[in-house]
DNA sequence: TGTACATCAGTGAACGCGCGTTCACTGATGTAC
DNA sequence: TGTACATCAGTGAACGCGCGTTCACTGATGTAC
């Protein structure tokens, strides 16, 4: 029965019954993990999966050679669903629609922290204490900021965004960017490798820290006793404020 | 030599001995206990407290009677001490000067969120997995946004601010509120007792927002590798920004 | 001022748990001839 | 197709720690007469 399978299926030689439940263990183990982030935070206990699977304790370290790699894997995994979940948003809207793209992805990145507060806060909360993230999890954490990246570069390219700010705002109402921050922008766009004017990067930044901070907010429970309804349209107004702030339409 | 005191130092009964050493002890038991949030976490360490004291771990239950307690105690003095911190600075300027008033306000919480970055994560970070706070630390917890509310109020009763938009923000740049919006927005004007039209709450939010967003992103270090220098200034212009998008002066 | 009693800070042992990690070992699976 | 050997998943005991909380007790401080 193992043996047969199309081809398409599994183009190369296929996987040994070990291979596979491998990697079915290593999913179970990073699951059962991930529902521990929930009750009991970012101090995983590794004898506790070991408990529900079943096996005994030092099993786990024929998957992971510590808690910390096992932490580190959580953490690619979960940046690698949130910025998958932000791509696919804004891929499904037209290159042109720069305010629908931005609102589809920031509702994208606001589901997906609702659906996952332990692992958003697990991203974007308190750091862990003697927990040193190491260079693997830079990718993958970067991953969720592409999308809107793009999006202004293709305004730019299309010539619907630019470093001039829209007619109405005039300098009074947003400031010229005095020489150290225009620098470092400059700076932070090359490493992103993006080709965005300085303003326009800083008008990214707004509303990407509005986007995250009030998640932080609404998923830490600060809201709470002060906003308890609406909060839905609550965001997607701050989210369109923003959007017709950096000039999308 | 204990009773010789002047009485406007001590205008009542001279406090006991007892009294007197029960509360150096129980704030030293607070600051070992700050001291171990910056290297452990918000998971509170009674014994290891204890051990630093030099007494006996039960002894720290004549002062706490539990670990909960104790972080509870911390939670409501690092609120108060940043909302003090937001008061001061705001007194230190002129009623009318409301764009200095908005500057000093939000520099001086990130002065202390910089210099108690562990204490900013209690407070605005990952909910503590299995605590709940109890109803003492909402008072302090809105402390800090009193001084922002009450600038926002001063430039409303002077004139200066207004639910109309500046003069150059038209409606393309600034939406309308959709009415669930609108009524929430009244509603919590409400309950924070100010009398803020429901427009300029929502941008004193997003400033709010802005302000704790980028505190949290530089204090949990997500800024690293991206942004190194110049987050001084940075965060001062987009505090000028948030400043002119309010409309403050 | 002195005495009797109440208060309460601090002790130390105990209860009943938890943990990450290592290591020598067994026995099943996979591989090369 | 069958055999010999290598690989490696999983075990279970052990090491050396940690923890919050309770409780009966001692002895010093505070108070009322």
């Amino acid at each position: 029965m193992l043996c047969v399978m199309s081809s398409d299926e599994q183009p190369r030689i296929a996987r040994s019954l070990r291979a596979r439940v491998r990697d079915e263990l290593t999913s179970e183990i990073k699951t059962l993990a991930r529902a521990q982030l929930m009750t009991e935070g970012a101090d995983l206990s590794l004898r506790a999966i070991a408990r529900d699977l079943g096996m005994a304790s030092s099993a786990i370290y024929r998957y992971f050679p510590s808690r910390d790699d096992l932490l580190t894997a959580l953490i690619i995994d979960c940046y690698n669903e949130l910025g998958a979940a932000a791509e696919d948003a804004d891929l499904g809207i037209p290159r042109e629609c720069l305010l629908d793209r931005w609102l589809a992805y920031s509702h994208a990145v606001r589901d997906w922290a609702l659906a996952h507060p332990a692992e958003f806060a697990l991203l974007y909360g308190s750091p862990v204490p003697g927990y040193r993230a190491p260079m693997d999890t830079v990718g993958p954490a970067s991953r969720n900021t592409a999308p809107l990246l793009r999006l202004l570069a293709d305004g730019v390219e299309a010539g619907l965004l630019s470093d001039r700010l829209p007619d109405s705002l005039d300098e009074a109402h947003w400031p010229p960017l005095p020489e150290p921050v225009r620098g470092e922008l400059d700076r932070l766009a090359g490493a992103l490798a993006v080709d965005l004017p300085p303003q326009l990067l800083a008008r990214g930044i707004t509303g990407w820290v509005q986007l995250f901070g009030l998640l932080c907010f609404e998923v830490f429970g600060r809201f709470q006793n002060m906003i308890e309804d609406n909060r839905g349209p609550i965001f997607d107004h701050q989210m369109r404020s923003m959007g017709a702030l950096i000039g999308l339409r």
